[in-house]
DNA sequence: CCAAAAGTGTTCGCGGTACACCCATGC
DNA sequence: GCATGGGTGTACCGCGAACACTTTTGG
């Protein structure tokens, strides 16, 4: 037992995952196996310990519940009204992650009973405050996506200018204009032509790009500030 | 004493408090009383009692400890390295807030000993993390300031286009050209002309405006984006 | 009358936007 | 050859940027 002079809130991590699926954004779930909620579905996430900063504690639960690793996280804020928690005072910080769901190990570690994705605009009722945590992730991603390179963090290394523009237009929810998206996004720079082209279409196949990040960050500390 | 099954880290606030002066943004400090960091200045701030939100820890912290209250206040993020406090694990949910100099309330409440306004790029060795949660606070204010109309926050209810401009200047770190600023504030139609004008000011006297906060909720609740 | 800051318009260039057709490929 | 999406150019308009002088007021 461990002992205080007051009394104290517990800690925990949660932590919104996004994924991007063809026509849609997607949310990892867990399925909680124990009270309270037991059954529902619930964000990744769990009580930080003492040796672990909150975005280890993060990363870590994110491994442990859901074999999610390697992937781009932030800390979101801080949840605390009191009674997020019916057991007692748990204060949580929440952060998002977004996930290449392209990738074969994310897909093969999240192929497990009791973890799933889900779209984001139709997603099961989630235990505690856990709604409230999705919709705040969700408005922070369609913020950051227009002025910060966060959105490859959600395609292959490699990808399509329709993928890229896809993306954009599945997270702000908004069409865009073919030529003047390619224009714009080209006259950046920051895209590298590679001479791969897609796989297994039955229509032309388009070239793939990648993303320049070492470019980005050299221009981003000399001030320079990406807007989409 | 209070007993847990497992250890738990200590939660706090602290918040950093801006002021417009007239030619720079100032902090808020206080000179602390006690071990650890005896003397040194710090950030208002303390530990999160069961009953209340981080928010209102944040709130009475300000009161209780610089006589500040009534001031625009957003939880800024969440700091938890292992060793940010030696006693023991303290982890912190950073704030900022927002609070009108020219308000006579807030000049006299903390115009006590051990209370001080200070130039903030000019801020004395701060105890624990408290300087880098003063450089974090200030990217934020700086990104924010840009699409949310927060500067009116530390302005007084009614201002000159001179004062705004300069406000900007001091947040952004940039000149500003008098007729491009006014040109582009006025014709996003959220300020009103009052029929006052500067005091006390030894040659012509500027109209003073204020900002229409009604007018701009509308908007904004249309999806209307402020963009400086 | 002098010092200090208020207030005011125009020109130019770039970047955003609107818009439609031909091409390459797989089946 | 047909269906499917890939890839491409131009014209217009509005906004941001650069830029300097006159007016008002108090002392």
């Amino acid at each position: 037992m461990f002992e205080y002079e007051y009394p104290r809130a517990a800690l925990a991590v949660d932590c919104v995952v996004f994924g991007l699926d063809v026509s849609d954004l997607k949310v990892l779930l867990i399925q909680r196996r124990i009270p309270p909620f037991q059954h529902a579905w619930a964000l990744p996430g769990g009580f930080v310990r003492l040796d672990e900063t909150v975005e280890a504690a993060a990363r870590r639960e994110l491994s442990e519940e859901a074999g999610v690793t390697d992937v781009f996280l932030e800390q979101l804020y801080t949840f605390s009204t009191l009674d997020r928690d019916p057991r007692e005072r748990v204060v949580t910080v929440a952060h998002y992650a977004l996930a290449k769901l392209s990738d074969h190990r994310i897909r093969a570690a999240t192929d497990a009973m009791g973890v799933g994705w889900f779209a984001l605009d139709d997603l099961p009722k989630l235990a505690f405050d856990h709604q409230e945590i999705v919709t705040t992730a969700h408005e922070r991603l369609r913020g950051k996506v227009r002025y910060a390179p966060v959105g490859f963090e959600l395609l292959p290394p490699r990808f399509s200018l329709t993928q890229l523009q896809r993306l954009y237009e599945i997270i702000l929810g908004t069409d865009l204009d073919k030529r003047n998206f390619r224009k714009k996004i080209l006259s950046l720079d920051l895209l590298v032509e590679t001479d791969e082209h897609e796989q297994g279409v039955r229509h032309r196949a388009a070239r793939l790009y990648r993303f320049d990040r070492r470019k980005y960050d050299r221009l981003a500390k000399q001030g320079f500030e990406l807007s989409i």
